[in-house]
DNA sequence: CGGTCGCGTGTGACCGTGCACATGCCGAGA
DNA sequence: TCTCGGCATGTGCACGGTCACACGCGACCG
């Protein structure tokens, strides 16, 4: 007797409403859907009725009869790393507050089968879009070939993507990095870049090399990595048996850590004898001996103006977009002039 | 012609499919849930009917008859740190392999009201099961509050928690790192912990008071932190005005970090000076200058576990559960015997 | 030799919501 | 006065699965 007519065991559906209400289930599911014809008057009692039932509207049965999921699919490679959680957490925040929902999918770069699965995993729960955080070529490809047809969003500018593209642009980024130790005086820069199916990495290497070029700097092959402050350590080794340069600009923040470590390991001094610049300030970046200079991405923006660009008038004159935010440059005490 | 009998525009149901294998759609059905009842070539005919058609089983459908939507929930705070972002990965990597789905909520730490928006958020998906690993103790009042009813399982020890538990036991850890320290030859050690609101933390505080305590070093009371290496380094400055102490254990990298960085601000040597010893091991860690010393989680497994826990038997005569796994010390460059 | 059981399969209802269409009412314009 | 249109609301069905139940048939058993 304490729940007027409750229907025990079940949550309560729009009939439930609608029957306590005094109207029929449609109504309830125009006051639900704030259609415009509902008189004020019946539009309260409804609500009046569903906050006495605790009333929920079911996700499963509004998603089949709409075929709608109200869910973005979110792919990424390597969600540990800072860079891309904060931007999952920002999608993830701005998806709910447009009333979507979201859902992620890690796939493993080294494995080109995790690619299709984590697609199909997220096309099996009809996503709407898509955020492509996980910036290997080969997940265009991949999308291509599954057929999968939501309009989706990247972050990475790929300079041939097919969908739209968000992203903080890398190129200038990294010429801001690559300029900035040129105009301190230095002329033997190394370039230590990113696994080479990574756009990000792709795209700050072209920045290096067009700067380079652009103010007439000789300049010597890139040095691939993996991202990792281990692999950062270890390539740092190697090039100092050699030592014919007086910078490195490292392609994240990890691997100058790595670098840096590798530096003082040779009893050599940053930036006395060797300037290291990294990329993406990460928050500990301020903190590393020394304080490490570096080029800042706002991910938490990008995040969010992922889901915007997804969610917001899609403008079917303009498909391809392509939005870049403009990256900072931070200089902390890891970069000097050279010594002579 | 292209595609036989194609129903157009819309996705293949189960009754496309048994129209063409000849058969009923509850056989359809009974293959899809591998019913056993069914003869082998009744189900082979079914199932080269679905790869032609490409047929894929409407999750909205199946959510709404079964009221089951095999999601499980995780409510994170601070998802961009590196544990709580590992063990996210974690366990999406291991409920997508048990044909589970994975939505996440995150939660603003500070912000009271957005521990239940993130559950309403999870609960109005039908969520069945809850990771948690916002290790706040108000969101458990929460749950309870929101009358949530599903099986959840937190990633910290709690000492009264009213779900299952499965976390790296905390205590046991911060002991390792304080013994350590004292086996060094310390005795004026100081505790810089984490916000008090967090269960982590506070399991830190206690492990490191408890074996204080028990091997008769005197302590002076920790100071609460926010986990940032800000945060660290701004505390170090504060401690070494007065400086007296010879060790510091930090409640987490972040932090053992920043104050590194004050330390060696103030003209310090580490460890000569002042031995610092973390918490986490983040993969960086081991790059930090000096090396960190400190206590190794293994997140990833953690994740694992947890869905393990939720997905796996469920006996109902063990509804309380705690499993703990037991951390390792890493010892590096940061921590050495006092000076005298 | 009849009854029961289990296997393989089919029939129809049902889950909770939104949509297309129908309905009654009221006011405006011809 | 009649018609028409718009508002507020109701009716019935569809969405794509699963579940309960029914059914035919052969094997086994007392």
């Amino acid at each position: 007797m304490s729940e007027p007519q409750a229907p025990r065991g079940r949550a309560p559906s729009i009939r439930d409403v609608a029957r306590l209400a005094g109207v029929s289930h449609q109504t309830v599911s125009r006051v639900l859907n704030h259609h415009p014809s509902i008189r004020p008057e019946t539009k309260q009692r409804v609500l009046d009725v569903m906050a006495e039932l605790q009333y929920k509207p079911n996700r499963a049965a509004r998603a089949l009869v709409t075929s709608r999921s109200r869910t973005i699919g979110v792919l990424s490679a390597s969600s540990t790393q800072y860079g891309p959680a904060s931007s999952i957490a920002a999608i993830e925040a701005a998806a709910r507050v447009a009333g979507y929902w979201v859902s992620t999918a890690n796939i493993d770069s080294s494995d080109a089968a995790s690619i299709s699965d984590g697609l199909a995993h997220l096309a099996a729960q009809g996503i709407e879009g898509l955020v492509v955080i996980a910036p290997q070529v080969r997940v265009f490809e991949t999308i291509a070939q599954l057929s999968i047809d939501v309009p989706y969003v990247t972050m990475q500018s790929t300079g041939h993507e097919v969908g739209r593209t968000l992203s903080v642009d890398q190129i200038a980024g990294a010429r801001l990095a690559t300029r900035h130790l040129i105009e301190l005086g230095h002329r033997n820069i190394y370039h230590l870049a990113g696994p080479q199916d990574w756009i990000e990495a792709e795209a700050r290497m072209r920045g290096f090399l067009e700067e380079m070029s652009a103010q007439d700097v000789p300049t010597t092959a890139p040095i691939l990595g993996d991202w990792t402050a281990n692999f950062g350590y270890h390539a740092g080794r190697e090039l100092l048996t050699v030592r014919d340069f007086t910078a490195i600009f490292a392609s994240n923040d990890q691997m100058a850590l790595g670098l840096m470590h590798a530096v003082r390991d040779a009893g050599l001094d940053i930036p006395g004898d060797v300037s290291i610049i990294g990329f993406d300030d990460v928050p500990e970046a301020a903190h590393f001996w020394p304080p490490l200079t570096t080029v800042r991405q706002d991910f938490a923006e990008l995040g969010r103006r992922c889901v915007a660009l997804l969610l917001g008038d899609r403008d079917p004159s303009a498909p391809e977009y392509v939005a870049t935010i403009t990256p900072e440059l931070v200089i902390r005490g890891s970069t000097g002039a050279p010594a002579f």
